[in-house]
DNA sequence: GCAATGGTTCGTCTATGGTCGAACCATGAA
DNA sequence: TTCATGGTTCGACCATAGACGAACCATTGC
């Protein structure tokens, strides 16, 4: 009597806390080996390999071989999103009384988000575009102005391969250690790769931080600074 | 060692295909009591019951008492944006292998999908506004032309309200019938009461049937044809 | 008052599935 | 070859949680 695809069989899998641990450590877009995500769910390597199967075989995962190691990551943009909502749900439902956010303090000032940038300078540039009339739209989907068109592409960022892209170009990603959002999307990771190429920033390696040099941030700043 | 709100509560509770059924069951925007979800999702108005307690417990959803019936609905849109998210992965992953869609010729023509119209229709209409260049993205999410805002004020759609609303404006839908995406949306659900007020078409009740009069399918092909 | 209907609570049963120990394959290096 | 490391498979154990029967509360109508 059940309509449509099985929504059920794909929650489950999530539903799984050691899944779920490994699901959002992989939601910063890369690859991580099997023991690390062995270790990044507290789980043993013989379950985690279990559980990796499941994931795969339920098609949220991709798995890549390269000699002894195998590499899992999230399987398409999709995946990530559904994610992304579920955390939306699980952020405005259960409220904060789960953990406030990171605690490293560097973590929460500037940090990645599947592919985007996060933490309170991502706010800061969401609250930016918002208040500069860049964005329009409150919700998780946002529109792009025309106001917004002329400053994105003048700061740099191509939009018509973005607007090509299966990809949502603009949307707004709930950051759950400020309970604000933060700008998602193509655009967002337009911009997180561009404050790479520009040497504002860098990513830490083996970390979710994003690392801006006083140089860049000061860049940053003059940008977007709120208000 | 994990951060963030803890997604696998809320993707364990959908995942049970019990709660997943009535869930399904209540996208289409409307309240249902207990009884009827119970048969929904095929188990006893006991277990009903508790699954619906903890659903609710949950935050996903909301409980009406009303005399000696409980109405249940979806808390908010972003509960149904999370489930047409896990159903996007779903029907892409788990591929057309699921049933290809509803049987019924009717359910397949014209139904309701949580707020907006969806079926070979809802298709059109997306295409149609795709092809006339009213919204633009080939994504989830959607961004509205100027074209398109002159082309819905046009047709008697309020959009500055719309703007103010939390709501995403104008997203996509997946078609899991088709395979195609559907207008979702504020736009898509204002074009549905559009339809009803004109007296196009009006909703069947006890399903998700959406039945166009001749007239209204008539003056739905002039403004929405395809091509 | 009584009966009927809609929902919930309690108790029990059962099975699914998450976990780990141990053994087993595969790759790469010495 | 031998050894070490990364992953998987197998088997057994155990807890959780989903299912229903029965009884219980609440509202409506007679």
């Amino acid at each position: 009597m059940k309509e449509g695809p099985d929504i059920a069989q794909t929650a489950a899998l999530i539903g799984d806390p050691a899944r779920a641990n490994m699901l959002v450590a992989l939601m910063d877009g890369h690859a991580l080996t099997a023991t690390e995500l062995a270790q990044e769910a507290g789980v043993t390597k013989q379950t985690a390999s279990s559980h990796l199967a499941r994931l795969t075989e339920g098609g949220l995962l991709k798995r890549e071989v390269q000699g002894r190691h195998h590499y899992f990551r999230l399987n398409g943009a999709d995946v990530g999103a559904a994610l992304e909502a579920l955390m939306g749900v699980s952020a405005s439902r259960t409220g904060p009384r789960t953990r406030p956010g990171p605690r490293d303090p560097a973590l929460r000032h500037a940090r990645v988000c599947y592919d985007h940038l996060a933490g309170e300078m991502g706010v800061q540039l969401y609250e930016h575009a918002q208040g500069a009339g860049w964005i329009s739209g409150d919700g998780t989907v946002l529109t792009l102005t025309e106001a917004g068109h002329a400053a994105f592409s003048e700061f740099g960022i191509a939009l018509e391969p973005l607007q090509e892209n299966r990809r949502p170009l603009c949307r707004a990603c709930l950051d759950w250690s400020m309970r604000r959002h933060h700008l998602a999307g193509g655009i967002g990771k337009a911009l997180l790769q561009s404050f790479y190429d520009r040497g504002w920033a860098r990513r830490l390696p083996g970390s979710r931080i994003v690392s801006f040099t006083p140089q860049g941030e000061r860049a940053f700043q003059g940008y977007f600074r709120a208000g």
